[in-house]
RNA sequence: GUGUCCGUAGCUCAGCUGGAUAGAGCAACGGCCUUCUAAGCCGUGGGUCGGGGGUUCGAAUCCCUUCGGGCACACCA
């Protein structure tokens, strides 16, 4: 069905052909002045120049011919060209009727198409940190919301389980063990069922490498050689990797759960290995790959490029395949297995250079269809209140787990302080609201910017903030349970409202699908938490002011059900596409 | 150095496909609970939209310039 804004567009476009002028002049938008107008339409003013005459009269003639409309409550021109719109009550009202009657309340779905989202990109055997809560929060509510379109969506964890980390663990490992059988050359027995580790050596193993490859040049050519025979297939090296996956994934898996964040596809950089000798070797044939300094490159950079974009390198010059062998090798099947249409990445957005080297590599080297899409969403960093990348309090990094156990910590101490609850089930609701707090605190700042995560802010009942989606939420559900007590079945009849604050509301609940459209094209969940917002405010000044439950007019009392049902809905509808749930009661 | 993103109230952020008086929240101050969750609601104060120029009837929004900051610039991922 179409939006309201749409139709009162065609009402106004009929207007502005009726008086002999463009229809396109009787686009309406949102007014910017609430306090005079709901809707206003600007045409009169571009189109003024057109037809060489004044703006206002315009819009007189426009206001005089769609006046009558009953769709409208009142229609003004006021100067010097504005075309103010008030909606009638029953016209919106029977639009919110629709809206609740019908399937996604009555969005209409775009074309369907085949959606990969690539979203987490943790590494293997080091643990999440809050590096990875970006990525997994922000792909994790795209996903929902392009599935929610109608879209046919793949999201796939794209695990970091090739690279050099890789090499620098085995290498670690034989330093430290360096009896076990993965390291003899002429070993030629069954290796153990059983890691030589466990999940915190892994996690402190890493590190230790990572920082020793640093200082000792020999170290780090080592675990380059390491990484090199792992992706060449020596099997010592294998067995121990698929050790390191058996430890590492489970906890990876369990740490994604926490956080309400589910992946369809767990392939990583690994999955696509046997992939890369072919798809090297094609490049090379079609004369798309060239040497340069040793190593293997596509050349990408475009004529009208503002400054110098690198070739995309595909090997090393010692012949190792790296970060961008695997994205492509990634791309590559994903055709093979799924065909997409459209692929998004959410990542850090300091890898833009490298995704602007992917993207062009692949449509050149035809690894894509010419057609399919591929958006880079990069997200800004997470900073601490002092502006600087968020660090813990000995400046090191923060572990996801600890993070999402104080916010935890802190919902309970909340929860428990201001009501008598049993300490298990503020335990399950400190759960869902600390969840709520820190994405909803990620989500309702744009993407793209860094944003600064302040622990007090996002705990705050107070404000635009989580908890505060999840309050009003609860308040509504409060209601509406002890209506059900008192009444066989919810009302489902929206009513022409009376007052303002039930006038607002339902303006608010109407912007829906324009909303949901342009959080959909932008890729904005961003927009979703603002209209969530708006439509809280409003609900609680509705509340207010309102007695529902009390009300002794019984079909006035009814309208206001349906309307709260219709609200809780499309609220509910709204945090599970950001990710998350309200509770019962709070 | 080159490129890129950003700069809006004391703080954190919206608004940016050009429209009327630039919006929220926090913080500060003042009201409202015998009644559906006061974790709420209502109100007050707070701004040269970094600076300058331009396009336009109209600019926070588009263009140029300048200052300040973040980030990225082939053998890590």
């Amino acid at each position: 069905m179409k939006t309201l804004l749409e139709l009162i567009t065609d009402i106004v476009s009929t207007g502005f052909e009726q008086s002999g002028y463009e229809p396109s002049y009787g686009k309406v938008t949102l007014s910017n002045r609430p306090d005079l107008c709901e809707f206003q339409c600007n045409g009169a003013m571009s189109g003024a120049k057109a037809y060489h005459k004044a703006p206002l009269m315009i819009a007189q003639e426009v206001a005089g011919r769609i006046n009558g409309n009953d769709a409208f409550e009142e229609v003004s021109a006021v100067a010097p060209g504005f075309l103010n719109i008030r909606i009638s009550r029953g016209y919106l009202a029977s639009y919110l009727d629709q809206m609740s009657e019908k399937e996604k309340f009555g969005i209409d779905l775009p074309k369907s198409e085949k959606i990969i989202v690539d979203y987490g990109g943790p590494n293997v055997a080091k643990p999440l940190h809050v590096g990875h809560l970006r990525a997994a929060i922000i792909g994790e509510s795209v996903k929902r919301i392009c599935r929610y379109l109608g879209n046919d969506v793949i999201g796939d964890v794209h695990l970091g389980d090739w690279g050099l980390q890789m090499g620098l663990i085995i290498t670690e490992l034989e330093d430290r063990k360096p009896g076990l059988p993965y390291f003899d050359d002429s070993f030629t027995g069954e290796y153990p069922k059983e890691a030589p580790f466990t999940l915190s050596e892994l996690e402190e193993i890493y590190p230790a490498a990572s920082a020793k490859s640093k200082e000792e040049e020999a170290f780090r050519e080592r675990a380059l050689e390491a990484t090199k025979q792992l992706q060449k297939g020596k099997r010592g090296y294998r067995a121990l990797w698929e050790h390191i996956m058996n430890v590492s994934v489970p906890d990876l898996k369990r740490n994604y759960e926490n956080l309400s964040v589910e992946f369809d596809w767990w392939k990583g950089e690994s999955s696509v290995d046997g992939l890369i000798p072919g798809m090297v070797e094609d490049m090379k044939k079609k004369g798309f790959a060239k040497e340069s300094e040793g190593a293997l490159v596509v050349d990408v950079a475009k004529e009208d490029d503002t400054k110098e974009i690198p070739p995309c390198m595909i090997l090393k010059s010692d012949g190792a395949s790296l970060y961008t062998t695997t994205d492509l090798a990634t791309l590559l099947d994903r055709r093979q297995s799924f065909d997409p249409d459209h692929v998004i990445y959410v990542v850090d957005k300091r890898q833009d250079m490298h995704f602007i080297q992917v993207f062009r590599c692949a449509r050149i080297c035809g690894i894509v269809r010419e057609d399919t899409k591929l958006d880079f969403l990069g997200f800004g960093t997470m900073n601490g209140k002092d502006g600087k990348p968020f660090k813990t309090r000995e400046g090191g990094v923060m572990r996801l787990e600890i993070l999402i156990d104080d916010i935890r910590k802190t919902m309970y101490e909340k929860i428990t302080q201001n009501h008598e609850i049993d300490p298990g089930e503020a335990e399950k609701i400190s759960e869902t609201v600390a969840l709520s707090a820190i994405k909803y605190g990620d989500l309702s700042n744009q993407a793209t910017k860094d944003y600064i995560f302040d622990t007090d802010k996002f705990t705050s009942f107070e404000g635009n903030t989580g908890p505060y989606i999840l309050y009003t939420i609860v308040r509504i559900k409060s209601i509406l349970s002890k209506y059900a007590g008192t009444s066989a079945s919810l009302p489902q009849k929206i009513k022409a409202c009376e007052n303002e604050s039930e006038k607002a509301l339902m303006l608010e609940i109407s912007k829906f699908s324009t909303m949901i459209m342009s959080a959909y094209e932008e890729i904005a969940p961003h927009r979703i938490c603002a209209y969530i917002y708006d439509v809280c405010n409003a609900f609680n000044r509705f509340y207010h002011e309102t007695r529902i439950l009390t009300e002794e007019d019984n079909a006035r009392k009814e309208g206001w059900i349906a309307l709260l049902v219709l609200v809780r809905n499309v609220l509910e509808t709204c945090t599970d596409l950001l990710g998350f749930d309200a509770p019962e009661k709070m």
